[in-house]
DNA sequence: ATTTGGCACTCCCTGCGGAAGAGTGCCAGC
DNA sequence: GCTGGCACTCTTCCGCAGGGAGTGCCAAAT
């Protein structure tokens, strides 16, 4: 009995799973005696080669040497990902000491830092968690305080009272009245909106009203507008970088070196981490598939999480290609629901 | 002809820094025949010998095992920064580079990330910077927002335009010209003002005139406290810490590990850095004498900066215990100042 | 009193060879 | 289609010897 879709017999599927479960085990090539035991179906290790010899043909493992065992290729943890996996979810004990430890924390950095200790704390590798977007947080209040002669402090609140700071530059020196009018007007204008809906009536208005405007509400208009410029709030937490340290498959310097500055950098692992934030569940990177080399050793789990079936951001896990994927999943999957529900009830 | 204050030989002294330049260059246990060219002063090995026998008796230098050259220890390097160092002053050409890569940015915090990467490019090791304390910087107004029931949203303005937010719980609800009227008189009273010197007049202003005040006095005082009370500002930037794994003699993934473990508690390396903010001058802690394991193969060369005479926090460099110090603590030294100065015309 | 050459000694590092172990591929027989 | 047997390949792990680097000590020279 042959699985159509893969042609791939029901056998050979089994075996590969069991080189998988037994190499991410314990690190070592898997022998075909080993493998024979492992399977505990009676077969003698003689057959097991000749099953092995066929996965190895078609790409799923491959041997560091002759007289070595088998280990699997990325192709061979995709295939254990995509079609052989079975995850059981979270005992509901762990999910109620992760959702306790959420509970404590009372702004969403805190809430991300927690989440991002949680993720390393659990599986022994790195954690790492995306700041939630400010993108469709709810305009609140803005209001405006001259500093000085064409510098304007402008603190705009979003809506679970989260703060942030802008300093503006205007042409002209504004009074103190000035100001509290404009933000009076946007206040009444905006309360309650979607920051990005806000920012585009701002400049549909921008064009089609600009004429009979007042300056007052230009004024105001301009300098909103340069608050919701710069919303780009693309950065990362992450924890338990050390942890990779441990396995010995990146104890080689340079890798490491490479690894690290790129944790660094931010930049190649936040655009990873977009690329996981639009996919419904569950995103899986393993060892070269990201396209990134410092990553060729490793892998990353991530799940999207998000607050009112918004997606805010997104939680993962990096570590060495061969890790526990049945493991990490529901791990990061909890994850990131608890954190969405942590951020929403909050 | 010899040293009174530390009793030991002209040409002894002469040998231990030839040494040490030695290997500081090679990273290889020093031999007599190497030491005897590397000093060109047509001595013979084996009076070389003697010398070397004569310092390692001394603690200065010792040798890893019976037929391997010398290597400084800790108290051979502590010697040799003490008394026989000599460093010349950067030269103008890099200051000049430093100082416009420093220019270029307008923010404290851009600056101290700056600085902590031109220490970490040039010398190749890790560059680590505190960020400036705010205990004295000028108290330049205070704002108030209320954002829910018992929840108002201070906004500190200090001296150079430097926006601090903090939240503050209220018993009970505010009004908008309330804390109106509490910010104008806060910022009347002490606008200009020093912020531990703001501190200590409100704390002592609430004990005295406590019966005399009216309640919106109190109400001002009392926020104001909040405000200032959590003003603890400790926190470094660092950069360059893959350098690191460069170096062969922290090779070992364990004691790696072990560092960046404490780079990213930062604790420890706080409690370190706050050792050095007080010695005029710089600051040098060799291998085991900073008292934390992991940085037992490492040394730290610090310098304060300070603004308007003003110390305001540290500067430094962490690398192997054979670094090249005598180009370091000039770059450490230059960094200081550099980063002093772009705070103060800013 | 210092300096020096000589010499025996110690220790590390390298390369070599052989034995053990693990695993494979293939083949003939069931 | 499964199995046992067998020859073969590779790695790993010693043990061992030789070369090299450096030391300490001593007796002779300056």
């Amino acid at each position: 009995m042959t699985d159509k879709k893969t042609d791939l017999p029901d056998r050979a599927q089994l075996m590969l799973r069991s080189l998988i479960d037994r190499y991410v085990r314990d690190g070592q090539p898997v022998g075909s005696r080993t493998l024979a035991r492992e399977l505990g179906m009676d077969l003698s290790p003689a057959t097991i080669r000749n099953v092995m010899s066929d996965l190895e043909a078609l790409g799923f493992i491959s041997s560091p040497h002759t007289s070595a065992g088998r280990v699997p290729t990325v192709q061979g943890y995709r295939f254990f990902v995509d079609t052989l996996l079975t995850v059981q979810p979270l005992d509901s004990h762990s999910i109620e000491k992760m959702r306790l430890e959420l509970s404590l924390k009372a702004t969403p950095k805190n809430l991300v830092e927690s989440a991002s200790g949680l993720l390393s704390g659990i599986t022994h590798m790195a954690g790492v968690v995306t700041l939630p977007s400010h993108a469709h947080a709810l305009f609140k209040r803005v209001e405006f305080l001259a500093l000085s002669e064409s510098r304007v402090l402008a603190i705009l609140v979003t809506g679970e009272d989260e703060v942030q700071n802008r300093m503006l530059k205007t042409d002209k020196k504004l009074s103190a009245s000035e100001l509290q009018q404009a933000s009076n007007y946007l206040n009444a204008m905006f309360a309650g909106k979607d920051l990005t809906e806000v920012r585009a009536t701002l400049l549909r208005e921008m064009q089609e009203t600009r004429s009979t405007m007042n300056s007052m509400m230009l004024t105001a208009m301009r300098m909103a507008d340069q608050v919701l410029e710069s919303n780009q709030d693309e950065d990362y937490v992450m924890a338990g970088q050390t942890n990779l340290m441990e396995f010995q498959e990146l104890c080689d310097i340079d890798k490491l070196r490479k690894l690290f500055d790129a944790f660094n950098q931010k930049r190649d692992i936040l655009h990873l981490l977009d690329q996981c934030i639009h996919s419904q569940g569950i995103q899986i990177f393993i060892g070269e598939e990201s396209g990134y080399q410092m990553l060729d050793e490793c892998s990353m789990v991530t799940a999207p999480y998000s607050v009112d079936g918004k997606v805010m951001g997104v939680v993962g896990v990096i570590g060495p290609t061969r890790m526990a994927y049945n493991r990490v999943i529901p791990i990061v999957d909890a994850t990131a629901r608890l954190l969405g529900a942590a951020l929403n009830h909050k």
